[in-house]
DNA sequence: AATTAAATAGAGGGGCCTCTCTAAAACGGG
DNA sequence: CCCGTTTTAGAGAGGCCCCTCTATTTAATT
């Protein structure tokens, strides 16, 4: 009972994405974005309501797709992070440190996103709906963090911050050096993002 | 002989700095400086030709000022980099990576710059010698890894990428965490910086 | 065939931004 | 006191961008 859509929202994302990956947050224009998919700028404000909407759809899909991920390699091949997490913490540590390098190799132009922040994608603007999926996945990573922490070492474990840095950060920041210049993951990355990973957690009694 | 400037160079550039750290590089437009400053913006393009060269001016002053105490804190203490890296290239690495976070806990809104890349401040529009500026930079810090490197394991060193990473990267990326939402570096950041740049570059028999 | 909802299509207003251009002001030297 | 130079001062042209608004098209339903 309707004409049937022809651009589909996905590709005005896709669209954003190439043009963020490119030249950086700022150029996600409703004119860029338009012109690159063949769409008149209506058209783009028919699936949002305004700029901020739309990048707070593009960041919100990278990072979900990103975390989604990372929480699987945090499992270490099956369904349950805590089991995995418990029985090799260290291995299902080195393995989330993998999948960032990992990812990033594979969708270049999103990992090029993630080195941004979401205050470069308008943020403070967002609307409510887009905040609380931020806040959310936020909120499950911090938990995936204190769990492995938790399995790391009862007591003497790294503290948070540090779980943080070997799993995430320092694995982000191998792939930001080279994404930054748009040059391609050197072949050994994800072996360094892994080795460092478990020299930052200590030679401890892990495993 | 001729009227006395009333507008200081640094002056703009403070602006550009401050502007930058609120709402990043694209703030840093030139009506927004001349504002700030109180001056018209035909004041601003009196010193600056374009927009880029003021953009070109605010990273490169940043990152020289940034470089200075690193290559400094890299020393040791005294002048003479190679001596002390030679004497005790852990301690020297070490005092680099806190150096990284002290300096970032003294600057924060030049810290907030850093996080960027000279990408974000429209380097493909840089005037030549801007350019060379940045390339210069970069060489020496190359260097500065490179000896490093070497008096580290003259033949079983971790390789350049290892050392930048421990030394650079991991420092940068704890600073950001917090630097980009805004909040003070916890008390411990420069520890933390400092003992892990020593767990990456491995328990080795560097001293 | 008529109706209706969803979607495309694109012109244009208002605003900000970069940069140019002309005029005036402020100083030191002759 | 006047001249030459540097700098301030500010208006405004041109361009891009966000967003709004009004048609028009399209297809399923009645």
């Amino acid at each position: 009972m309707a004409r049937p859509p022809r651009y589909d929202v996905s590709r005005f994302l896709d669209a954003a994405v190439e043009l963020a990956a490119a030249s950086g947050p700022s150029a996600i224009t409703m004119a860029a974005v338009a012109k690159a998919v063949g769409a008149p700028s209506g058209s783009v404000y028919h699936r949002f309501p305004a700029r901020a909407a739309l990048l707070a759809e593009v960041w919100l899909r990278t990072v979900e797709d990103f975390q989604e991920g990372w929480f699987a390699a945090l499992g270490s091949g099956d369904g349950d992070p805590r089991a995995a997490a418990r029985g090799a913490p260290r291995a299902a540590a080195r393995a989330a440190a993998v999948h960032v390098v990992a990812w990033s190799r594979a969708h270049p132009r999103e990992a090029s996103l993630l080195l941004y922040g979401s205050a470069d994608f308008a943020r403070d603007d967002w609307p409510e709906p887009g905040l609380r999926r931020a806040e959310e996945g936020h909120r499950r990573v911090g938990e995936a963090v204190a769990e492995l922490c938790a399995a790391l070492g009862a007591e003497a474990g790294p503290a948070a911050d540090r779980v943080t840095l070997a799993v995430i950060d320092t694995p982000l920041t191998i792939v930001r050096r080279h994404v930054r210049r748009g040059q391609e993951l050197p072949a050994h990355a994800e072996e360094l993002a892994g080795e460092s990973a478990l020299l930052l957690l200590g030679e401890g009694p892990g495993v």
